[in-house]
DNA sequence: CATGAATGAGACTTCATTCAT
DNA sequence: GATGAATGAAGTCTCATTCAT
């Protein structure tokens, strides 16, 4: 199912048992953070991240058992944030319209997960870098993307079934697609700088582009 | 972490000068792709291309100045194939519609990448890694969908004037939408497995999503 | 060739912080000595000198960033030994005579200067040796000849305006002749053997010749 | 008697046996001296030297048996040229003087020697380089100044019996001292531009200080 | 908890030299 | 004679990880 290179590793994290030790941990996180932004996954090195935390080399081991568990410590809390944007409710509550809920959902996730992608681009770069050779961030960013597009696919579903999305389409496949859209999209724009647009202006034109792709019935823009 | 700018390398590695060079040299890329495919960039190595392709290690270096370097060529020839599938023109002969003959450019152009991608998946798999990671790759991969981008955008554009297409969508972002669109789709159904879909069936639902997302005017669905 | 100025770098290594650290890194430096010695720069290896020293291949590089660096480390303090031995005051308290003083003081580093060297011959053979292709070794030795060579002048004019040297020469381009013929010579004797003679035999004979040279007034010979 | 450092290789030049081969090899000559001058002995690629012959990489080894080789053959013919400067007559016909006759000869050696030096001196550097690791250009430096050595020191013998030099002064020694004298004066004028000055009134300081040295006694200095 | 010295496997790369054509 | 492809030994350096204090 995943990626072919990705070779498994444990995840053992060795926790800290004291508030001195909890907050080591911290300055640790946060200087890894720093340090993979500015010098990818690869380049890394421990002694850069002990240094910038003010500890010794030595003491990255009390808290991490390597490089690649701190890092995934670090992409898994960037994909917690990212993670919340993502909501599309099956069962919510009724709407002006089958099709107006779930515009107004799509694009409201759309323009969350534009937010917080920008606002750690640099960091979801590297994400995405180790993403493709390490299985267990693999897992990490991609796990939950497949449940945002599971449900993304029963929503567009349900749509079809009220005739307010195009029914010729495979709600899942679609899901799939749409997924891929705006991570690819959000990668390219802020982390690649591929081409410049005014923020509101490209968040709305993706939302545009996707409630477009399901031919969700038109209804007056949205602010 | 995006382009500088257009400029063009074309780092000249010590070229064969013989026919005997020339096949060497031949083998030793198929070697490289070949052990690339199998254990990722980051864990090929030098000896193994060299005894795949059945020359001693320094033959290696007699036509490649480093790994970085013959990963790029192999690259390269992966990208010239994928790209001679994207084609859309501006210029286009009389279609029985505007909207139809981008519809149909569009739906050949997709068709035509995820077949090449497809049937090349797992390198295709180590070039996503790698562009994130060597800027020369990146490059390769990503500048030439900057240009399929360009031209779709110009061809949205005509298509928008007469009427057949959202003239609400702005062209170059919609254009670096749907490439994004394209692209990742491709990676996360044939590298990363990510679902299980018949291919054409992938691949028109791939394509009535775009026409969708462009709102081309509708017409009796292709074969 | 020469050097651009008298610009003094400090590379600065990674430095022991602990006292078990700075035996370690003494060790290493005892054995670099050594292994140089014996083999001169370009034959010595990396793992000769960290097996004579005791540690692990690795350990070296904890201490040197490489083996100029190690080098030139070694060098540093041979020089420095050296160095001391050349001194020429120019201020010096009033002697017997000016030339008298010249001539005590010269014959005093001349001694010097060859007494280390000869206890030194070998490593100092390699300085030569390294000091023709390392531009950091270079300055090492010959920056330090250049400054004794400036107090020399000093001291020769001194003698010149007393009447006690020859008034022909310049006194700049004689100190460094002279600075060229103790160096020089100190190599051709002790490092490649070229002739076989009594220590203090040679001593006097290069002291004696030194003062000729500058015609220094005659005195009764000194012991 | 020589160097430890420098290991025996044996010498065994290929010779071309046609008129063609014969300027094939002299180009290569000419393209080693040059590659030499330019990267030292260390840095010079036999590659290079080929490129710049004009002549195929194997070519190289139809003419030398090794880089070592080649570039024993650019020493010996620049230390012919030099060797050609360093003439004492200990069987000279009569002078005004014999003291007035050695200075002349000296001094002539010495100008001679300069001129040379001067005019070749990047190639020296890299023969004063090459003679501290190589023993066969070792002996090419060195084994003809012994000879020079010798000589003079007969001169300065004949010259004392004369009452026309120092007699304090052993002549061998002090031979040996005047030549490293020379030598390395040449070596820290030309190559390492330790000092600027100009030609002539350096060349004649030194002479004036080689016969100081000697206190040959005193005559009209000469033009 | 903290430190930082010690480890060492392993990869890359170089380039003089050989050799088949 | 000439070519340039092929060889492969040799050595440096990296850096994640371990461990003694």
């Amino acid at each position: 199912m995943g990626p072919d290179g990705p070779v498994d590793h444990e995840p053992q994290a060795t926790g800290p048992r004291s508030t001195k030790g909890a907050r080591t941990r911290a300055r640790l996180l946060a200087a890894a953070k720093g340090v993979f932004e500015r010098d990818g996954f690869l380049d890394a090195r421990i002694s850069d991240i002990a240094d910038q935390a003010g500890v010794s080399y030595g003491s990255f081991y009390h808290y991490f058992t390597s490089k690649e568990e701190a890092f995934r410590e670090v992409a898994r809390s960037q994909e917690a944030q990212l993670d919340a944007q993502l909501v599309v409710r099956t069962d919510g509550p009724a709407a002006a319209s089958p099709s107006s809920d779930l515009r107004a959902q799509l694009t409201s996730s759309i323009r969350g997960y534009l937010v917080e992608y920008r606002s750690e681009a640099a960091i979801m770069g590297v994400v995405e870098q180790v993403s493709r050779f390490d299985l267990q961030v693999y897992r990490l960013r991609f796990e939950r993307l497949e449940r945002f597009a599971v449900l993304l696919a029963e929503s567009i579903r349900r749509a079809q079934r009220l005739g307010a999305a195009d029914p010729a389409l495979d709600p899942l496949v679609v899901a799939h697609v749409l997924t891929a859209t705006i991570t690819r999209f959000a990668e390219a724009w802020f982390v690649q700088g591929q081409f410049r647009s005014g923020f509101d202006e490209g968040v709305s034109q993706l939302a545009a582009l996707c409630c477009n792709a399901l031919r969700l019935a038109s209804v007056p823009a949205p602010g």
